[in-house]
DNA sequence: ATGCGCCCTGTAGCAACTACAGGGTCAAGG
DNA sequence: CCTTGACCCTGTAGTTGCTACAGGGCGCAT
């Protein structure tokens, strides 16, 4: 059922866990190149395919943005270049996760903050209302 | 200029730290309601519009989605209510954002051994690529 | 009266898909 | 041979939370 070098788009997405519309997109954006057609119209996709899939899958788990996955793509295409860039792209995108990390850290704290206070009585004196509404310090 | 109980758009989105089109679209999808307008067709806002739009934009800061903000904001019109729903959607958030937070952990860790590995030799030895391209190991 | 800054409506675009609608294809079972 | 059902095709619209115009009107100072 699997890729003996020529897969249905079913086949590609249940070998690397896409959804077939998923491809089809990667697709129309030019992530993934157009494959050869049946006779029937279906696309047939082959090893290559499926590795370049699964690199395109591997890196928007690693919280790369499709343009990032371009690029790396592109400069993984070209083998014998310095993989400099490469660690660029890998290290600012680092530093972007460390920043939404701070970010979400704090507004953790914000949230236990406020929700600790909530006593559960009413509205008219909840604590979390009253830390959402703004009471003269408009900034 | 600001807040004598009447204010331009450009005064309450000055208030309120706030962009024009961002108010204009609040408005749009009902969660800011449509206020007065001017001769000239000009919307006129006043001190209750500060005071919604405040809470609004300390919800968002706080990571509520829209929705939530919505249902917030339900909650809190009415004033005798229990506030154990607000306290359930304050906490469901917190959750998630939890979740959040771990799966940007685990992101931040697997970014820095990739990163570390690198020697910047070429890319067909770089490691960065390696650890993105599924070598046999496709789930 | 003319310039400038603000305001108006409406539409299109961003990321990264997802969810149809309205069809065609293919293999198996009756 | 024909039908059923699972799959495939294209194309369009929707999602979230805005942002960015385009093409015009308003208000005030000079």
């Amino acid at each position: 059922m699997a890729h003996t070098s020529s897969m249905t788009i079913g086949d590609l997405a249940a070998a690397t866990n896409t959804s077939v519309e998923t491809i089809r997109w990667y697709e129309k954006v030019n992530l993934l190149p157009a494959p050869a057609r049946s006779a029937g119209n279906y696309r047939l996709y082959g090893t290559e395919h499926l590795r370049r899939l699964g690199f395109i899958r591997r890196g928007r788990d690693l919280g790369f943005t499709l343009d990032q996955v371009r690029e790396l793509l592109a400069l993984a295409d070209d083998r014998k270049r310095s993989c400099t860039e490469v660690d660029t792209i890998a290290r600012a995108h680092l530093a972007e996760v460390e920043r939404k990390l701070s970010d979400l850290t704090r507004l953790a704290h914000e949230l236990r903050d406020v929700i600790g206070q909530c006593g559960c009585g009413s509205v008219a004196d909840c604590r979390i209302i009253e830390a959402l509404s703004p009471h003269g310090e408009l900034s």
